[in-house]
RNA sequence: CGGGGCGUAGCGCAGUCUGGUAGCGCAUCUGCUUUGGGAGCAGGGGGUCGGAGGUUCAAGUCCUCUCGCCCCGACCA
């Protein structure tokens, strides 16, 4: 390619719209164009990145036994109806309608509709284990996308899905899938951290994301540096040591009255007292069922643990109305104390706590001095807080770090929510009727750019990996309109396309400065040059990108020299994929 | 959905408080000079000031409504 007839626009200036590192240089490079709120174009250069991440997607998925398909983006709505996901999804859904006025949905993942693939073709026990996967547009209505295509709304992802007679042959597949993710992140040259997650919405049982450390990540990881637990914030435990001597319980307990001071950051300034002094008392409806759950005032209620703690299906903040009528006081002045007809969980550490404050359950009062035990009754204790940073690990109890990453894929053992739901069922040899237990698997494709981009920059640009550069040189004549400059340039950007190397020719007429800037901003791998001091030596500048001063190599071996560096870096990308296939033993279905 | 901020040329911004002929830098076009890290000079083009309504002799500026975008939070297959 030759990039006076190149579409590229690059920017000098930072976007406005833009905050994080990946979203900038994407948009500073010409990569990428915003056409709505989390909707972008996504122009040559990022294209060819992004075939180049979807390519290697697929080699590992075919690797790994899978099969790719193409599924629909219009989805009929009956199908989501029938798995109940058509009321699920909510507002996260696209919907449209036919001219006919039929309901669809733009798909956001297609569990639904390979479960109604499968349920019409499979029928016996022979035909599984069957592994299918697609490469496709998804679409969510993110209530707020950010970071650019870190989380947009309309967004490339691959998403697998597998059927088993039994959980064992899925555990077979789950395991083969976390090593083909695995790879799939090496060969991108990604330093991805595994952790456990909750599965959400999806349902099912054990799930895993795959995550990028970076600071422009979403999601809080928590990681033991000595016995490996991971996992994300959601699901993150922790050992919790109960104090083995409390402190006496102290004055009785007395009502004040704190007109208006409702949330903590209120009352701590308004009592003076520290946040972990207060007891909040949060009521929550869990399956139509209203709950008072009780954590210190400084801590954060995970509400996957307080699902799990009551073993519910689904778990929502109390309306205002609710509170009312569970506790007799409004909202922002709930307690332990007194309350009754209401089931009441706590977190742990709540037994600890001595004249403690707490909702008086009526309007702008609050009750001091209180204590576990002596003033409150509670019906359950559970570990309900969300862990932090320096909690001690739920294994081997060492202080766990916390981190942030960006999701670059999930996995999922789904088992029979899908099958059961929509009556995807296989004959046994014995000619029974049985629900297929069902896996799925996704990886986020444009996202896998981003967070390449994320790890790989520097104050001057994008530094990509060479498996995912949309181009793996450029040569540069400094001064175009040298006569030398040009033919030499000219000559070697001809022997690389012969041989096979994705080069650009930046012939433009433009200042040496200007195209040394475009070329560190757009990241290329390799740089050579043919300037003054090169044809006076009769040799090609290589400059690597990210690397140290450039190397003058003789004209006749440039060529040579960069298909071996090009060579050896791909290996080295691969290599780390197979020297940690040879760590562990994995069983590779297909 | 709650909180905060911003919409003025393709991009980045000033002008809005205090109403009076719409500006700067970059990019772009023409010419000349220049050429190893975003050149210089000269000349040119480009705007329904997000939209609608209102106040006023006069609105980018004041008022009302509305749309869009960004950030923090909630949410997140």
């Amino acid at each position: 390619m030759r990039m006076s007839r190149m579409f590229l626009h690059t920017l000098k200036e930072v976007p406005q719209e833009a905050e994080i590192p990946s979203h900038i240089l994407m948009i500073r490079s010409g990569m990428l164009m915003k056409v709505a709120s989390g909707i972008y174009d996504y122009l040559p250069l990022a294209w060819r990145a992004i075939r180049k991440a979807e390519q290697i997607v697929r080699e590992e998925m075919d690797a790994a036994g899978g099969q790719e398909l193409l599924m629909p983006a219009i989805t009929p709505a009956e199908l989501w109806v029938e798995s109940g996901r058509w009321e699920v999804m909510g507002e996260n859904m696209f919907r449209l309608k036919d001219r006919h006025k039929r309901d669809f949905g733009l798909g956001m993942t297609h569990e639904e509709i390979i479960t109604d693939i499968v349920r019409r073709s499979v029928r016996s026990y022979r035909e599984l284990p069957l592994i299918l996967y697609q490469i496709q547009t998804k679409f969510r209505d993110e209530p707020r996308p950010r970071g650019g295509i870190n989380r947009a709304r309309e967004f490339i992802m691959k998403d697998m899905y597998s059927f088993h007679i039994s959980w064992e042959d899925l555990d077979v597949t789950y395991k083969a899938m976390y090593r083909a993710y695995s790879n799939v992140f090496l060969r991108a040259g990604l330093d991805f951290k595994v952790v456990e997650a909750d599965s959400g919405t999806m349902g099912g049982d054990e799930c895993h994301e795959f995550m990028l450390p970076s600071e422009s990540g979403e999601d809080t990881m928590f990681l033991c540096g000595k016995c490996g637990y991971s996992a994300n914030s959601e699901m993150a435990r922790f050992h919790y040591q109960k104090p083995d001597d409390l402190p006496p319980h102290g004055d009785p307990i007395v009502e004040i009255d704190t007109p208006g001071v409702s949330t903590i950051d209120d009352l701590v300034k308004f009592l003076k007292r520290k946040p972990s002094d207060f007891i909040k008392c949060l009521i929550y409806r869990v399956d139509g069922e209203l709950v008072a759950a009780l954590v210190r005032g400084d801590r954060d209620l995970n509400e996957t643990k307080l699902r799990k703690a009551l073993g519910a299906k689904e778990v929502e903040l109390a309306t205002p109305r609710e509170i009312e009528k569970a506790t007799g006081g409004p909202l922002g002045f709930s307690g332990p104390v007194g309350l009754k007809g209401i089931k009441i969980i706590a977190d742990y550490e709540i037994q600890e706590l001595r004249n403690a404050a707490v909702g008086a359950n009526k309007a702008d009062t609050h009750i001091i001095n209180v204590s576990f035990g002596r003033d409150f009754e509670v019906d359950e204790l559970a570990e309900l807080r969300q862990a932090v940073e320096g909690d001690c690990c739920p294994r081997c109890h060492e202080k766990m770090t916390a981190e942030r990453g960006i999701e670059l894929g999930h996995i999922f053992k789904l088992g029979t929510k899908y099958s059961d739901s929509m009556k995807a069922t296989y004959l046994d040899e014995k000619g029974e009727d049985h629900p297929i237990i069902m896996g799925c698997y996704g990886i986020g494709v444009t996202r896998i750019i981003s967070a390449a981009i994320e790890k790989g920059h520097d104050k001057d640009g994008i530094i990509w990996p060479m498996s995912l550069a949309p181009y793996h040189v450029v040569v540069m004549p400094v001064v175009s309109s040298n006569e030398d400059q040009a033919s030499g340039a000219e000559k070697l950007y001809r022997d690389l396309l012969e041989r096979g190397i994705e080069t650009v020719l930046d012939d433009r007429d433009l200042r040496p400065g200007v195209k040394f800037k475009d070329a560190d901003l757009l990241g290329f791998p390799i740089r050579a040059m043919v300037g003054e001091r090169a044809i006076e030596q009769g040799g090609v500048e290589i400059k690597i990108r990210g690397g140290e001063k450039p190397e003058m190599v003789p004209a006749d071996k440039a060529a040579d020299y960069i298909v071996d560096y090009i060579k050896k870096e791909l290996d080295r990308l691969n290599g780390l994929r197979t020297a940690q296939e040879k760590e562990e033993e994995y069983v590779r279905v297909g």
